[in-house]
RNA sequence: GGGCAAGUGGCGGAAUUGGUAUACGCGCUGGUCUUAGAAACCAGUGCCGCAAGGCUUAAGAGUUCGAGUCUCUUCUUGCCCA
């Protein structure tokens, strides 16, 4: 037996591929593999193998089967982060990620992926963001850019606006002080405007899971409503409440009001109303944070005519759980219908008027009932549907002109500015008469200047001495720069537009290669990113088309794989530390041991990796321990890529042990002496490896890796098992040959290195196959009444009569068939037989 | 609270989409080889039972000649939204 050398013939074979370009065939289908690139930091992680693993699969594939395969990688280099870790070690933010960056490039090297390294594009290079600006002023002329004015998560400590999920129980994440609630003038991308094509759309994408695609249709949340104008009692003003309920209104109870809502500059001069503003803002911005926030109220003394019931009178509150940008800042109150307005009328001793009967709801409420029913309590709305009343509600309304039919979105526009210093700078300045105008094109790109003070108060940007000074090129002007940055989903919103072109000068693609490679025929990447970067990304592609019609998509990724992520138990000690999978050492299946000490460890159950739980494994030691092939064929035969995989070291060492069979099965039909030729048997041999590549090849494009290992592992076992058979060396050699080139995208080296020995020149394409031969001999299950009693081996195609002569000469079958009266036969050619009797 | 998935041996998981349940891998048991261990190789391994046989895809019902797969009810777990 000989050992292979799995780093000698990997480091060989990735000199190889590296020239080695996937698209210089002529006349040939393009495919576009991409998968979600990587945020820069610092090394590799499992569940970066696992992604680009499927990826190189998938490309692979596609090129051996006769594609143009477009296989790129780059940077998702922009982020917090950089900054994060130049506070803590002093070092430069830039000098940081490139570092990294050439990190994890070796260390993706070492996979033996099918990149085209020619392709990398950084979006940090300023060659990068140069374009993204442009694209930016593009967007901004043609009205897919504002400015406006919003109220954001403000973190007093930082001095900065958080991400909703920044903010954590109320607090910032990293400042831990309470966020407050901040009016801001920011920058946004006007993705509203697509809100009916971002919807409507979804039903084109065949290719996308329909988790995906229902999490960004509930995300979008289009909703159908109305507003009505409420007359406010001994004023002259109104006031337009929106709602998804109108159906409800003879349950109102109550109006409540964003405090921000314009009826406030009623109560501008008292202290009780600015003290409560005050508390409010103290409140996050989310609509959990407003549910689960104890409701708080602000009487007017004000009061509204219900526009259907006469004489009846609704109070007027201010109320800390509705939003100013959410709908008209306005809504009625119904509180036997909502829980949020159940929970304000218990407080404030309103009225609770029960308009919806469901089928077994009880008479008295102790929660608001938002199930369906029929209406009650409603006036000319009683014994209607929900749907029903709607419908009549708004028709009424509109008739007596109070209101109208409104459709509402979920959806809010995207604010793109960020206080934060390593980002794409905004190309927008301030002239001093107070407009602001985009950077004439020629000026791009606007760099971040070197030399910054990152532990200054506040954003860095803005407070370096000189780099906001500018003037305006065509007037000479003075003006200020935009000192926010961009956040960094911008980036990741049309980069696989770049990579088309990605040296391309003239702008942010060369229209030619965009048409010849887009869209994206395979898209790989977490589950993570089901809404906000595909939906970005969707929305650039569609903003793009409306100011360049000579791109010609409107929907980046036709297909859509998202994979499970990597787990790995944990493990503590009995101080309760966190400890890493090489601190510890397993002595039998109960007991674990701390190494240094021999005290005892508690294991926890599989989770996700993350460095705070020191449950990682390091791709590159398992790499040089066990082979890149070995590391790949484990990612993949474990479990299904969409579902989460555990990792374990037991497990890839059994992969290399494989590895290992396999190559000494390559070598004894290599040095095989020839055996006599029995024909009947060379047939069915090639017969059944036929089968098997056909079987390969469906689970391969239905992405059931897990499933192409175990066909992997049986027809290893069927090889070896036929080498003693009546088999000449060149039909073995031929379908061994055919094995090794189907499993090049699982593991390329080894897989290489055998062909190579075989002498095989032609390693690029699929091999041909014929349809799923049916073997001479087959089983056939004889069931009694739906239950099986025998399988017996039998000739293909036999007829009923035939088996069952069969089944009557010598079968387990027969004892519960022979003196019973058959009422009925079900009889499935090559498959079953069922007696009824 | 709402929505969506999913529940198959000791474990990860297969099942041609209504036709042989438990493929393949891990683990475990026994054996060969070896001074010994590791490795390698061979055999076995759903559960109950000495056996004949019976039972088994979270639980229960239904449709069907036949259900892991379809329908309904219940339970559990996970994810997303709140």
């Amino acid at each position: 037996m000989e050992r292979i050398n799995f780093q000698a013939i990997e480091k060989k074979w990735q000199n190889k591929f590296k020239n080695k370009k996937l698209y210089s065939k002529k006349n040939s289908k393009k495919f576009y593999c991409l998968e979600m690139f990587p945020y820069p930091s610092g090394k590799i992680h499992m569940g970066h193998v696992r992604n680009y693993t499927i990826g190189d699969v998938i490309a692979r594939y596609k090129y051996l089967n006769g594609y143009n395969v477009l296989h790129p990688m780059g940077w998702d280099a922009f982020g917090l982060p950089a900054e994060n870790a130049s506070k803590l070690n002093n070092e430069h933010p830039k000098e940081w990620t490139l570092k990294n960056i050439d990190t994890m490039k070796k260390q993706l090297k070492l996979l033996g992926l099918s990149i085209d390294w020619d392709l990398e594009i950084s979006t940090c290079d300023k060659e990068y963001y140069k374009h993204q600006q442009e694209l930016f002023i593009d967007f901004y002329n043609n009205g897919l850019v504002s400015r406006k004015e919003t109220y954001v998560n403000w973190d007093p400590e930082e001095n900065t606006v958080l991400a909703n999920e920044q903010v954590i129980n109320g607090r910032g994440w990293r400042s831990n002080a309470v966020v407050q609630r901040k009016k801001l003038s920011q920058w946004f991308f006007n993705i509203t405007k697509f809100a009916d094509e971002l919807l409507n759309d979804l039903e084109k994408l065949e290719g996308w899971p329909e988790k995906v695609k229902l999490m960004q249709k509930n995300w979008i949340g289009k909703s159908y409503g109305c507003e009505i104008n409420f007359e406010i009692e001994n004023k002259a003003e109104k006031i337009n409440v929106f709602t998804t309920r109108p159906d409800t209104i003879f349950g109102a109870s109550f109006l409540a009001l964003s405090v921000d809502h314009p009826l406030n500059k009623n109560f501008a001069e008292s202290e009780k109303f600015k003290k409560f503003k005050e508390n409010c803002n103290k409140t996050g911005t989310t609509e959990e944070a407003l549910a689960n926030a104890e409701k708080l109220g602000f009487d007017t003394g004000l009061c509204v005519k219900h526009p259907f019931i006469s004489k009846k009178k609704l109070p007027i509150y201010f109320a800390n759980f509705v939003l100013m940008d959410y709908g008209t800042g306005a809504i009625f109150g119904c509180p036997a219908h909502d829980q949020r307005d159940f929970d304000f009328a218990k407080k404030y001793n309103l009225e609770v008027i029960k308009v919806v009967e469901g089928d077994n709801s009880k008479d008295k409420l102790t929660e608001a009932f938002t199930g369906n029913g029929k209406l009650i309590n409603s006036s000319f709305l009683n014994n209607l549907t929900i749907d029903q009343a709607k419908e009549k509600i708004i028709s009424e309304i509109e008739k007596i002109n109070i209101g109208k039919k409104k459709i509402l979105f979920r959806l809010k526009d995207w604010g793109v500015s960020r206080q934060r210093y390593w980002g794409c700078p905004i190309p927008m300045i301030y002239l001093e008469d107070g407009t602001v105008v985009p950077v004439e094109k020629s000026e791009l790109p606007i760099e971040l200047p070197d030399n910054i003070d990152l532990n200054c108060h506040g954003n860095p940007l803005d407070k370096h001495p000189s780099w906001k000074k500018t003037t305006q090129k065509s007037t000479g002007k003075k003006a200020i720069r935009e000192t926010d940055t961009l956040d960094t989903f911008v980036d990741s919103s049309w980069y696989f537009l770049r990579f088309c072109s990605p040296k391309f000068e003239k702008s942010a693609f060369d229209e030619k290669k965009v048409k010849y490679w887009m869209p994206v025929d395979q898209y790989i990447g977490g589950i993570e990113h089901a809404i906000l970067h595909l939906l970005y990304s969707r929305f650039f592609t569609k903003g793009i088309r409306k100011f360049n019609e000579k791109l010609k998509i409107s929907e980046p990724f036709k297909n859509l794989f998202t994979q499970g992520m990597v787990c790995h138990e944990s493990y503590k000690d009995i101080e309760g530390n966190w400890l890493y999978p090489d601190e510890i050492e397993k002595i039998d299946s109960k007991t674990v041991l701390k190494k240094i000490d021999k005290s005892k460890v508690v294991v926890g159950p599989p989770e996700s990796m993350s460095k705070s739980k020191k449950n990682t494994i390091d791709p590159e030691t398992m790499i040089n321990q066990y082979g890149a092939d070995a590391v790949r064929w484990f990612i993949l035969s474990d479990s299904p890529p969409e579902k989460d995989v555990q990792w374990s070291d037991v497990g890839v060492l059994s992969a290399n042990k494989f590895l290992q069979r396999i190559w000494n099965l390559n070598l004894s039909i290599i040095n095989r002496k020839e055996k006599k030729i029995d024909k009947k048997e060379e047939k069915e041999f090639s017969s059944i490896i036929n089968n098997f590549i056909i079987k390969i090849d469906n689970s391969i494009n239905s992405f059931r890796f897990n499933v192409s290992i175990a066909l992997f592992y049986e027809i290893f076992t069927f090889v070896k098992n036929s080498i003693e058979k009546g088999l000449s060396n060149s039909i073995l050699k031929e379908n061994i040959t055919k094995i090794m080139i189907i499993m090049i995208p699982f593991i390329p080296h080894l897989a290489s290195e055998c062909l190579e020995s075989l002498n095989c020149k032609n390693t690029d394409n699929w091999p041909k196959v014929d349809k799923i031969n049916v073997p001479e001999l087959i089983k056939v299950a004889i069931q009694v009444n739906g239950k099986t009693r025998d399988i017996i081996k039998i000739e293909k195609d036999n007829s009923e009569q035939e088996i069952h002569k069969e089944i009557m000469k010598d079968s387990k079958a027969k004892k519960y068939i022979e003196n019973k009266k058959i009422r009925k036969t079900i009889f499935v050619k090559n498959k079953i037989i069922n007696y009824i009797i």
